[in-house]
DNA sequence: CCCTGATTCGC
DNA sequence: GCGAATCAGG
């Protein structure tokens, strides 16, 4: 790909408009990898990333010292240091220690039955989940199951009700409703636009 | 399994 | 510099 004025100048506008790296990509004929990895380069600011490898590290030196004495101060400085090497360094010591062991959560489940080993089998009941109704509202009931039950108005106001056309057999809805109520995520996705 | 964005690293 | 591969969360 090349990264012309143009190109460049379309990414940082679709970029800016909040559009997905995928959806940027798909504009300039490259791939979401692509997009982001020019973003990155650019500096430009990302968005809220589903990951946070800084943070699930951070975790990680967390937790591990359980046992340990709480009184030392935190270390920023020694944190701030870390450099992927050092990256590289923790994760081959790591699987030194636990070779089968590589993410954060069975880490701290290893960690846990180091401490007690005797009640890592215990196995907790199902917990049981209270359902409270809380001042309930007069719904509109649906005159049949062969009316169309399409919500009209907002839930709780006093015009809401439902659609109550013929419904199309086998469904809920009525032809107009059903149309509405069915569409395939990339159509919708695209729709919405 | 679909999506997301971020990072790494061979090219 | 580039971006596929990979990671990791939703």
């Amino acid at each position: 790909m090349e990264w012309n004025e143009e190109a460049v100048a379309r990414l940082k506008e679709l970029w800016a408009q909040g559009l997905s790296t995928a959806e940027i990509g798909r504009h300039l004929n490259v791939t979401k990898n692509a997009v982001v990895g020019k973003a990155h380069r650019l500096g430009l600011e990302g968005r809220p990333s589903p990951i946070r490898r800084a943070a699930a590290a951070k975790k990680e030196k967390v937790v591990a010292p359980v046992a340990a004495k709480p009184e030392r101060k935190p270390e920023e400085k020694a944190v701030k240091v870390a450099k992927p090497k050092a990256e590289k360094i923790e994760k081959v010591q790591k699987e030194k220690l636990a070779p089968a062991v590589n993410s954060a959560k069975t880490a701290e489940v290893t960690q846990l039955e180091m401490v007690a080993p005797v009640v890592k089998k215990e196995v907790k009941p199902a917990k049981k989940t209270k359902i409270e109704f809380s001042t309930p509202v007069e719904l509109p009931k649906r005159r049949s199951m062969s009316d169309c039950c399409w919500p009209i108005g907002d839930p709780g106001t006093k015009d809401f009700h439902f659609c109550g056309a013929k419904a199309i057999p086998g469904k809920p809805y009525c032809l107009e409703h059903v149309q509405i109520a069915y569409v395939k995520l990339r159509d919708r996705k695209n729709n919405v636009a």
